[in-house]
DNA sequence: TAGATTGTTAATCGATTAACAATC
DNA sequence: TAGATTGTTAATCGATTAACAATC
């Protein structure tokens, strides 16, 4: 097996897919499944074996000819690409439903967080959330001096949303999970990725309301 | 302006897009400005004015040579594309921190959901959330029947998810909102947009990762 | 060895962009 | 009218699929 190291490019359609491979092989290897083929492994993802191989093979050579892939390797591959064997040091910021619900996500310490503090108005400040202290949010900087943080969550109203983005920025973090409804931006060094949660009701209700006509491309 | 009616493809690159047209003229509305060209709002969208204007071509005609597009006909002619002029009665099942904050996330009424019942184990049932009371899951069926329900939002543990996802299709549900980490399956008449949380948790990471190498496609 | 399946090349398909005639 | 900007066609670019030699 050899995981390719080189400065390829890769596409973005194939890096789209990498938590899509995450998932699959995880539950594979969950299943105790052991080997399996680039056909078999594409028809449970509902995509071509070719994709499959293509996709792989941007990153380096995974499978064995005649035989398949060892699933435990390739999950293992795929875990390195993405780079979920780091530890991310994170910081949630609100502590709402919507905050609670995600420092409870279950796929959250497997993909590499830790939540190391969690930040609200100062009346919420002292609860604690799954084991970890809530503390108000006018000492983040302070925090983010003396706390290593790679990532910030934002799960706060719009308004205070840009303004948190840019401390957290200046805290040193090098990505922004943004819940928010709105958009934060960041300089080009750090990633923020921007949640529309809105977007995807939206899709769903377009896709309903033109299900019947033919106005759907197959997909 | 005239609005293409016809059974036109609609490509899926294309449909991915609409919710995004329809938040920045939202916005732009919003903002009280009621003339854009399409080299100024494809700026503001960070996408090529031909892109948008193609993108627009597949719905019909919603510009004026020499003048470009009024916002509150074109958000208004994208909202009757996306079909939000209907109202979509919704049931939420799962109660927890997850359906608290759909429940309370602010676009709700705005994208036409309208809430018509929330549906949780017995010990959950009579709260209320905003304004909508909480029924024991175990009466969802018989609601089904004697209300019409259009819309199914799943905020459960990944167990309970696809059977319940089942008897909201034998309800008669149009569609299904899943956030429960696993997805769920539904017959050909029924959509299901399953969310992934963690998939964008991993890209991030994928991208925080790659951030210095030039292993990334420029997006 | 014979059968199976990979990794990769080349062909096809779809999406984006450039360019411009039409026209407000 | 003159200037601006649309809607659309054609060219380019990128992503997907088919096919197969290499090889376990």
């Amino acid at each position: 097996m050899v995981i390719r190291t080189g400065p390829v490019t890769i596409p973005t359609a194939v890096i789209k897919r990498l938590p899509m491979y995450y998932r699959y092989l995880a539950d594979l290897d969950r299943k105790g499944i052991s080997r399996i083929s680039s056909r078999e492994l594409s028809q449970i993802m509902d995509i071509t074996s070719s994709q499959l191989r293509q996709d792989l093979s941007y990153f380096g050579e995974f499978g064995q000819q005649g035989f398949g892939y060892r699933v435990e390797d390739l999950y293992g591959a795929i875990c390195t690409i993405i780079g979920i064997e780091n530890i991310y040091p994170t910081v949630l910021i609100g502590a709402g439903n919507l905050g609670k619900a995600i420092a409870k996500y279950p796929g959250f310490r497997r993909r590499g967080i830790e939540l190391v503090g969690i930040f609200d108005l100062p009346d919420k400040a002292g609860e604690e959330i799954e084991g970890i202290p809530v503390y108000p949010v006018n000492i983040l900087q302070s925090f983010l001096l003396e706390n290593i943080v790679r990532l910030g969550i934002i799960t706060t109203p719009a308004e205070s949303a840009q303004q948190l983005a840019n401390e957290l920025v200046k805290g040193g973090v090098s990505g922004i999970w943004n819940f928010a409804p709105i958009p934060v931006f960041v300089p080009d060094d750090v990633v923020a990725e921007n949640i529309h949660i809105g977007d995807s009701l939206l899709s769903l209700l377009f896709k309903i309301k033109h299900k019947e006509n033919n106005e759907l491309a197959p997909n």
